[in-house]
DNA sequence: ACGGCTGATGTAACCGGTTACATTAGCCAC
DNA sequence: GTGGCTAATGTAACCGGTTACATCAGCCGT
């Protein structure tokens, strides 16, 4: 059962005829006579041959595979935009070549070159890499496709999260409740999804004339807590909070029910992402369908290499989900 | 700046040295001389030369990267694994190809041999591919580890979760609490792991003498509430219920609460994986470290692609999680 | 009977790297 | 000056597929 794994040329021997004859059966062209196609069958199954995937690649400058190239996720987004990825991929029998960006810019353009070769395209999402360094570490020539990654408009196709979109859904829904004291608690500063909800809350906060503040967090759940009791403590008052992701709205949720406030009356709450447990906690949100983007990169990538378009930015539109939190 | 992508003999040509030269200059060997390297160095700058990956494993029969099969699986499960896999190989330079197995037998069996000439070796979950049909499926001489899949012990290393510790925990848990009439809500029958654990839980509350039944579910939260549900109205009395998954939990905590029963007084309630929102809920569970069985799996695929020994079974212990549904 | 056509097959170059082996240059000792 | 040694370099085969082109057999019409 260990033998030595077969080549195409082992198999034509056995089967007598050549290497032409033997790949043009296997890869389904007529000229084939019958004959010669059931020997090499017989060759192949005897052997146990299976083509060499590698090899074939490279005479085909093709390699039926996409390299995903993305920080270091949290759980439920990592998983989603990989699934949503994957959907599109096996649909279209390309695999997935992973990798996961730790470490510093170097070992991030290494992982992104490490690609030339072995994929076909790449979707990269790397909000923490700058526009010349992302420049420089593409790959020249390989269609690419960038996910909630600033900068390179123009050069290469990309897609990103509408989050002013969903911001304001959630400002007019505060607004319309007729609350006029809003807190954001934002995201890390390097985060660009984060900067662009702050921007987007203080605007439209801005518009409707009504009284904001923002507070930092690093969209952890702690911080999220965290930023209640300083509020609380300093004697802050407000009527409405607007975290910038889920984890910190439950902790801003949880503080502010042991301090004795009732949500939603004395104050509402609002998340960012649509996770799971928002649903069992009521928590009003906006759903983010990540899966959703992640297919439509892929797609989008994969027309761009049959020949399509290669459109420019795209948004991909996230839509407000009204919870308890916001409603009595 | 999209010029045709340049090869090693572009670069030879350039610096005016052979490819030999280059290739020895770039791999880092000794005997190149000092202007050499530089002239290298320069023409690989100018030309934006980034070697061949494809090519490049070719030739050295060894790819630098490990195929991930996996089936359909639920988000938390997924991107764990992934995850804990994903750090053992990037801390030792290889990438990950990841194959979803969605689909028939037919196409699993296809997705194994795509995966032939790509990767170094196989990391391979398919709860549903019989033992007959991984044998023929797992391309001969490539190295296999299989992760919580039945059958061909011994031909391949294996390492499994050891869910008879876990269940045996939890039903010891119980009895210790003064249960005496269980439940167990099932996981779909053609999933090991629910096999394993509705066989462990007939087996354990048997030794504890205990009054225990089964009923059919399919992991997903509305099984749970559907499994209570159709248990009250049939008017069964049960002081204890151990699902299978913490989705099935959840669903069964619910239930149980919205007929008016008390949980833990009138039953307690255990799950299984310790997904993040049991934390939230007070879920008492068992915590399965599925990041640690991913990156547990690579590490001995990787040993024994070096050489190392190619040992047999190795268990994974979960670990019991008490919390609010189980003690007051 | 023969030229031309069609269909099946084989030969060998190619994809882009690595590397065994041959070759050359440079240096030293005698 | 020459033989022997070492270090640097080049040539070409190889990894395992694909495919352009050449070849050849068989069949047709005239």
């Amino acid at each position: 059962m260990m033998m030595a794994e077969a080549t195409i040329r082992d198999v034509a021997r056995r089967a007598e005829v050549s290497v032409a004859t033997v790949s043009r059966a296997l890869n389904g062209f007529e000229n084939v006579s019958e004959r010669a196609r059931e020997r090499i069958a017989d060759a192949v199954r005897d052997l146990g041959y299976v083509p060499h995937a590698g090899a074939r690649s490279l005479s085909l400058a093709r390699t039926n595979a996409i390299g995903v190239v993305l920080p270091d996720l949290h759980g439920e987004f990592f998983s989603e935009i990989v699934r949503g990825m994957d959907r599109e991929a096996s649909a279209r029998g390309y695999l997935l070549l992973l990798s996961n960006l730790h470490g510093g810019t170097e070992r991030a353009i290494l992982a992104l070159k490490a690609m030339r070769g072995r994929v076909d395209g790449l979707v990269v999402m790397a909000p923490h890499l700058s526009e010349e360094e992302l420049a420089r570490a593409l790959p020249a020539g390989l269609p690419s496709m960038l996910v909630n990654t600033r900068g390179l408009t123009g050069q290469y196709p990309a897609i990103h999260l509408d989050n002013f979109s969903g911001v304001r859904a959630v400002v007019d829904h505060l607004a319309g409740l007729g609350r006029r004291r809003l807190v954001h608690i934002a995201g890390p500063a390097e985060n660009i999804d984060a900067l662009e909800r702050a921007d987007a809350f203080r605007k439209c906060a801005g518009e409707h004339g009504l009284e904001s503040m923002i507070v930092q967090g690093d969209f952890e759940e702690e911080s999220g807590a965290a930023a209640i009791n300083a509020l609380l403590a300093a004697g802050h008052r407000f009527d409405g909070v607007f975290a910038a992701n889920d984890n910190m709205a439950i902790g801003a949720l949880e503080t502010l029910r042991r301090a004795g406030l009732r949500v939603p009356e004395d104050v509402a709450v609002v998340g960012f992402d649509d996770i799971p447990i928002s649903a069992h906690l009521g928590l009003s949100t906006v759903r983010v369908r990540i899966a959703e983007l992640g297919q439509r990169a892929l797609a989008r990538l994969l027309d761009g290499i049959g020949g399509g378009p290669q459109s420019g930015d795209e948004l991909h539109a996230p839509e407000l989900v009204i919870r308890a939190t916001t409603e009595a």
